[in-house]
RNA sequence: GCUGGGGUAGCUCAGUCGGUAGAGCAGGGGACUGAAAAUCCCCGUGUCGGGAGUUCAAUUCUCUCCCCCAGCA
């Protein structure tokens, strides 16, 4: 069997992906699948920076804005719904373009998940409330003596890793390290990664540029009558960066400049980390955000349409 | 003008019973295998407002000057 072509665009938040996706797409028919592990929330288009309805109208577009902010998303459901829009997309004869910024998501997607079992939310919770009793340093031990493996990768300030090797331990009787090792890298999908490159000093004055459209556009409005409708501020839905800060300044814990300046930070500070998680990875391509015809023609010369 | 509180890292501040100083945030670097727009790790020399005095030694005590804040005039 032979594995669909794949076009993936990569790079930080705000360096126009979108734009660059558009364009390949009209130049190679293609359709555009979200890997973006916030903008698959419905309500608040505008503040997760997802396609407007006028750029989804050129060409089909899929995972946008189709989950309730109440349901919570993770890479294992991502990769299944990504692996059926990219079935449908190669279906309509469109060369699938995967645009996002989440770069877990993207590698669970190419590469495969480990066969993990879900874990029932009664073994989460008390796991997390040990976690909160006995502290990092004690989970971190007991991790050590069932998975020292997997234990000196992470550090006991890590909640969010223990909790989750000691849960999956729990669930399957395995160790979580074992899970890994059984996992085979082979791809999934003939896959080509392009990368808009963009450093922070480039990059900041645009992300600030792109809050204050936000707001002009409408952004408060938007975030109030969606958190109407879901009014938990720890809702899955609510934590993008945008809407914590928004949602803070509706509830009148922060005025809007401090919601402003927060967001901006917080938007600063995850753009730095998927430049760090980006950097490492040798399959991308990387291109001047502008020259879309030169991502064009790499992925002309590579998958020969 | 008087009284009180301040002037310490880019910002907010802690501290030194006298031996030249440290947190949070910001900033820089990094990790990342089912919460990932998450979670976490590493990186801190700065005329301790200026000047003078006491002292072996002052950012720390004393005096003085400058600046900020609050109150009183």
């Amino acid at each position: 069997m032979t594995l669909e072509d794949v076009v993936c665009i990569v790079g930080p938040t705000g360096t126009g992906k979108t734009a660059a996706a558009l364009g390949l797409a009209e130049r190679f028919g293609g359709g555009v699948i979200n890997y973006d592990s916030r903008q698959v929330y419905r309500g608040v288009p505008l503040v997760t920076a997802q396609p407007t309805s006028e750029e989804q109208t050129q060409c089909p577009h899929w995972l946008y804005g189709f989950m309730e902010p109440v349901q919570a998303i993770d890479a294992g459901l991502f990769s299944h719904l990504a692996e059926s829009a990219i079935g449908e997309a190669v279906q309509r004869g469109l060369l699938p373009l995967l645009v996002g910024g989440t770069g877990l998501y993207l590698d669970a997607l190419l590469y495969g998940l480990a066969a993990i079992p879900d874990v029932p939310s009664m073994i989460r919770q008390s796991i997390q409330a040990r976690y909160d009793t006995m502290g990092g340093e004690a989970l971190h031990a007991e991790l050590q003596t069932i998975d020292p493996q997997y234990a000196a990768k992470i550090h006991p300030n890590d909640r969010q890793r223990i909790t989750r090797a000691l849960e999956v331990f729990e669930t399957t009787g395995r160790v979580l390290s074992s899970w890994h090792a059984e996992q085979n890298p082979q791809p999934r999908f003939n896959h080509l990664k392009i990368g808009l490159h963009m450093d922070l000093d480039e990059l900041t004055p645009r992300l600030a540029l792109r809050i204050d459209m936000m707001l002009k556009g409408g952004a408060v409005a938007e975030m109030k009558a969606a958190y109407q409708k879901t009014p938990m501020p720890n809702a899955p839905g609510w934590t993008g960066i945008g809407c914590m800060e928004l949602i803070e300044y509706i509830r009148d814990r922060m005025t809007l400049e401090q919601a402003k300046s927060l967001w901006l930070r917080r938007t600063r500070a995850y753009a730095k980390r998927q430049l760090t998680w980006f950097k490492r990875d040798p399959e991308i391509h990387w291109f001047d955000p502008a020259d879309v015809a030169a991502m064009g023609d790499l992925v002309a010369k590579y998958f020969k349409r």
